[in-house]
RNA sequence: CCAGCGGGAGCCGGGCGGUUAGGCAACAGUCUGUAAAACUGUCGUAGGUUGGUUCAACUCCAACCCGCUGGA
């Protein structure tokens, strides 16, 4: 059973990048998020089905949950000027390009649900769209009516195969409805009435400013939290949305940003030096000149295997010299950062003590 | 002493008689279900020195300085 809330760290190829599983469990990690388009292309389903799933493919002894490739829908379908590119949109699947080389893939809901159920993780996801932004109405609407009838699909074929394979993985419908009330609402309701395992809302943290992502998500809370069923808020996680959406019912989230960010050079801190901190976005970057050597840990008093042990001027030179350490230290951190900032909220929430905790970390409620 | 080659921004380095080389480094920034150890931006009177030719020279010419290689 997950800690409730949780904060999902992202490892799309059945790793999050640069860390054992042995390291993850240390810092507290409980689930990670792999992705099955990914993993799908390279090894292939099959080959990790031969493991016995990814569970005994990595030796990662704590959760798993999969995404359905919904994402790459969105993903993939954008280049660098925004452009449609790798993917075509039917109304029985996606023609997807593989980015590895070129080939031709066409993922239906059954695909990407018996894909998921070979991979194993314990937690999947139906298979969505994940509408750009911004979109028209009618194209929202078009996309989510769609994406219901694969949530339909997606259901049939996940019962069958658990049943088939006597597994029992758990699967979450998706909220879509772009950045339309009314749609969002439709949407809540219908997948809260179906026989999910989890809820989680999608189409969130595309590009919108961060008020409209609010909005949407509370728009859609009210209802699906009445289903009294697991809340996922796929793909986000700045350290303020930590704060609003755990506050509010969101039982879990994932978001990319920590490994990649710390794959970059930012460091999440909630003290720093407020000269250079940028505007309370609890990030800094290690490369900066000030840093050459700075003695002091990324965040003082963490309790991370990074920062109990070195200081900010050897982590901006493995960085400035490209050394793998630096990668590693880096993500052990961030990690770290978000998974303690998550049991802090965990413990409050409890403690009745919420309101005042996200007052003294955003200055805001 | 003779000959050949070469001198360019902090470093490396193509091209060219006129309008941005490029890369690295440096500095700053961006990232929200990972085509990402990625990407974006900024690097100011850059052209060994002095003269000459020309409307215009980093580019052509001369001398000199410095370096490398070969020879006496």
């Amino acid at each position: 059973m997950l800690s409730q809330p949780t904060f999902v760290p992202v490892g799309t190829q059945a790793t999050v990048k640069s860390l054992t599983p042995e390291e993850l469990e240390a810092i507290g990690v409980e689930i990670f998020f792999c992705n099955t388009y990914h993993l799908y292309l390279r090894p292939g389903d099959k080959a990790i089905k031969k493991f016995g799933g990814l569970h005994e493919f990595t030796r990662w002894k704590g959760q798993l949950i999969t995404d359905s490739g919904g994402f790459q829908v969105f993903s993939l379908g954008k280049d660098h000027n925004g452009a449609g590119k790798l993917v075509k949109i039917t109304e029985d699947g996606v023609e997807f390009r593989s980015h590895l080389d070129g080939s031709l893939h066409f993922f239906t809901p059954e695909k990407s649900i018996q894909i998921q159920h070979n991979l194993a993780a314990d937690n999947i996801i139906v298979f969505d769209e994940c509408t750009p932004y911004p979109a028209t109405k009618e194209y929202a609407r078009q996309a989510l009516d769609r994406t219901h009838r694969w949530a339909i699909r997606s259901l049939n074929e996940h019962k069958r195969l658990n049943k088939k394979l006597s597994q029992d993985l758990k699967l979450y419908g998706v909220v879509q409805g772009s950045y339309y009330k009314e749609l969002r609402q439709q949407s809540a309701e219908f997948i809260a009435s179906q026989d999910f395992d989890g809820i989680a809302i999608g189409g969130v943290s595309v590009g919108e400013p961060k008020d409209k992502m609010r909005k949407a998500v509370e728009w859609v809370l009210p209802i699906i939290l009445k289903a009294k069923k697991p809340i996922h808020l796929l793909g986000v996680g700045e350290v303020d949305d930590l704060f609003d959406f755990f506050g509010q019912g969101i039982t879990s989230m994932d978001c990319t940003l920590p490994t990649r960010m710390a794959r970059g050079g930012q460091f999440l801190h909630r003290t720093g030096d407020a000269k250079h901190d940028m505007h309370n976005k609890f990030k800094n970057q290690i490369m900066s000149a000030c840093y050459r050597t700075d003695q002091t840990p990324l965040e003082p008093g963490c309790q991370c295997p990074t920062c109990k042990q070195y200081d900010k001027a050897y982590i901006h030179h493995l960085f400035k010299t490209q050394e793998l350490l630096g990668y590693r230290l880096m993500t052990l951190h961030n990690i770290y950062f978000m998974t303690h900032a998550t049991q802090l909220i965990r413990d409050a929430l409890k403690n009745g003590t919420f309101n005042q905790l996200k007052k003294d970390w955003l200055g805001r409620l």
